[in-house]
DNA sequence: TTTATATGCGCATATTTATGCAGGTTTAGC
DNA sequence: GCTAAACCTGCATAAATATGCGCATATAAA
């Protein structure tokens, strides 16, 4: 029963901004949060919702890794040249000359869960992701890590 | 019961360089490396253990935040004069000249559990920890942050 | 369109994490 | 050394989080 498909990266984008004012301490309180902005969502979905928004848990309760940490991605994003798709579920990454292992180390790294794994070679990565979703979802991430790099 | 009162620092010593190693899965996880090197925790032990450490919980496991995050400390250390203590639970920080406002926040975000809150004047603050062990254990966190700031 | 496949989500529940409490140890004060 | 207070820990359990499953909808294929 999904949502008409906007809704998701509505209630995802809700979650970035609420956790932009401050960490929240439960999934619960981020229902609540949600709810009373006109969303309906459970815990469950709060659950994945998190994880795939790749935010950390930390004393405070949870938050989105600040520019600085969490994106290594960003880091090495001034190595990057080219990005493409091929096909549904793999993205092919150019970098600059020998620094495609370093690039992908960072994939690696950064932990996020649409990416299946990933393969460098000199100055070319081949991503795969686990769906077309993750396929969007991912260049959209790259995107953002490149704004901060 | 307390251990031998070094017991718990080599104890989140050892948890420190086992992170140093990869993120762990879960605390569990932790509690049997623990074991495997000779160390006696359980769950309980290893919860608070990472509490204190301030560790973090991302999509791979619990992780140390590395240089760069988590610490707003590191980045106002500059600003800091002389610290000292009063009393088994008081510390007293001087500032330079109007920065107190700006130190005691980045204190307030650290959340180091130990501290039980602050109060920043102009070039002075006064920071209320649990209790004398947790008044060490301050400074030598600001001591540590300090180091990298 | 009709059919087949993939995806999102809630429910129920397993797993994981946090904590009140009691007991035992160390530390501080005499 | 003795006593009192503070502290650390494990146990048991409460609280919080993650996930298998099944259905409903969306998407792709025919």
């Amino acid at each position: 029963m999904p949502n008409s498909p906007e809704i998701q990266s509505d209630r995802r984008q809700a979650i970035r901004q609420i956790l932009e004012l401050g960490p929240a301490g439960t999934q619960l309180s981020l229902v609540d949060a949600l709810t009373s902005q006109g969303f309906v969502a459970t815990q469950s979905s709060v659950s994945r919702d998190l994880k795939e928004l790749g935010a950390i848990k930390t004393a405070q309760g949870y938050e989105l890794p600040g520019p600085g940490k969490g994106d290594e991605v960003a880091e090495v994003s001034g190595l990057l040249r080219e990005i493409e798709t091929a096909g549904p579920n793999l993205v092919v990454i150019k970098t600059a000359i020998g620094a495609a292992q370093r690039v992908a180390l960072a994939l690696d790294r950064s932990g996020w869960p649409e990416m299946v794994g990933n393969v460098g070679g000199d100055d070319t990565i081949l991503v795969a992701t686990r769906n077309a979703a993750g396929q969007r979802n991912l260049l959209a991430k790259i995107d953002r890590a490149s704004a901060r790099g």
